[in-house]
DNA sequence: AATTTCACCGATAGTACTATCGGTGAAATC
DNA sequence: GATTTCACCGATAGTACTATCGGTGAAATT
């Protein structure tokens, strides 16, 4: 019964809403091809015209996606590291650093989706965004890791971190897509596997921190282990402080 | 001096390759977006409506470019795996592995770029394509796990195999591209980069082939490693041998 | 040499989308 | 209560692309 006493700007805002939404689903079911002014419009309940009451252009509106969209991963991401700097030695903690962003994806597929699409699409209005993100990505990844004990010592120890963590980020973004497509029913199993590739990544840049770089492989003395790992047993408990364990 | 001497049919197939790679071309640059008949035509330096005397419709022309691309991606791949199965245990081989695809990818970005875009459209025509060719590096990529002594036991192994294989050829694709980008300069690196990610992750399915599914996360007797590490010295450097020194 | 074939061309009808414009009615302001 | 504001509408001019059609000349066939 209650009607709806919407005032103007707050019905205009509404609409602005409606339409992002739009976009954001249309955007993800027919990609940035099948993106126009009619089809949000129409998906939004308004006229095709009435959209530029809103945006200057689609280009407008895509950039204003980029923002909300890159802005909730973010948060999500932000959230996860957050946790995990809680309690770094923790195992199970660790392995939520893995899980919050599979679920984080998974809550809102179509946004990594459309970043995806982007990253390798030159043409694509949201290129600079996507670059950015990953980017972030990346750099919160590699400060994750560094928080977890791997403290980068010189500028190959950098780059071989950025490198893990660019590599376990894209790990992370098909795993949740292929727990999406069904493939992978088990979001834990997902993230187990993740602090498995992490673990091994992490190893090879442990026990290299101060030699040569012999090309060899170097894997050689494995003796010394990831940080995190011996301490490990204790189901869930922590007492081994993880991270700080080995030193050089 | 040498004229030209093409006969009709020489030269209608000259054309449509040029119609091919200028396809192949405008897609990389401007996405399926910008591919347009008129674009494309231009590009091979014919007529716009000649565009027809090649093709049915665009449609017709990116099925064509799928089954071209994807052969020669999966070429490289094939390449590889022959290679990595002449000598599973043979570490440097194992890294080549890695490496090869890395190259592969190196030579023809664009294919893969347009994979990866294809892969995250709905709307995308090449999305049936880039959905088997992901499949197919999946199973190959398992495929050459298994033969590197990584049995599969279980319906759980099988699928944590599957996983790892995602994984793994994920980050392969997202160092080839930092690669490219010129984040990495190193392809080798890159290798070692993934054979350590793998070498982390195979170690979880090892390990835990006979137990229960504890979800406490079993990482902890880290002590056996993969099977075919073992043998794996000759090499060049091996005294270390490595990665088996660690037990338990 | 005469005839046929056909790869290519320019022109164009049809379709889809963009972006603007004047009009309308209800909310906001006076 | 009169006036102004403005979110929304339908109509439409402009633009870009698709796909077809008849014409042309050189290669292929006879």
């Amino acid at each position: 019964m209650t009607s709806t006493p919407l005032s103007r700007s707050e019905a205009k805002d509404l609409t602005r809403r409606r339409l992002i939404e739009a976009a954001l689903t249309v955007l993800d079911e027919e990609g940035e091809t099948g993106l126009t002014t009619g089809k949000v419009a129409k998906a939004a309940g308004i006229a095709q015209s009435s959209f530029y009451v809103h945006f200057k252009d689609m280009q407008e509106l895509l950039l204003v996606l980029a923002e909300e969209g890159g802005e909730r991963l973010r948060g999500a991401m932000r959230e996860a590291r957050r946790r995990a700097r809680e309690a770094p030695g923790d195992l199970e903690r660790h392995r939520d650093t893995f899980r919050i962003p599979l679920e984080a994806i998974c809550r809102h597929p179509e946004l990594l989706r459309i970043q995806l699409r982007a990253r390798h699409d030159p043409s694509s209005s949201l290129r600079d965004f996507a670059d950015r993100t990953a980017a972030a990505y990346r750099e919160h990844h590699a400060a994750d890791l560094a928080a977890l004990g791997y403290t980068a010592g010189d500028e190959r120890d950098r780059r071989r971190l950025e490198m893990i963590a660019e590599g376990v980020n894209a790990a992370t973004n098909a795993l949740a897509m292929g727990h999406l497509e069904g493939r992978y029913p088990d979001l834990d199993e997902c993230a187990d596997i993740l602090v498995a590739l992490s673990r091994g990544a992490l190893r090879l840049l442990r026990h290299e921190s101060g030699g040569t770089a012999e090309r060899g492989e170097g894997p050689g003395h494995a003796g010394l282990d990831g940080p995190a790992e011996q301490p490990a047993h204790p189901g869930r408990a922590q007492h081994g402080g993880g991270q700080d364990a080995q030193q050089e």
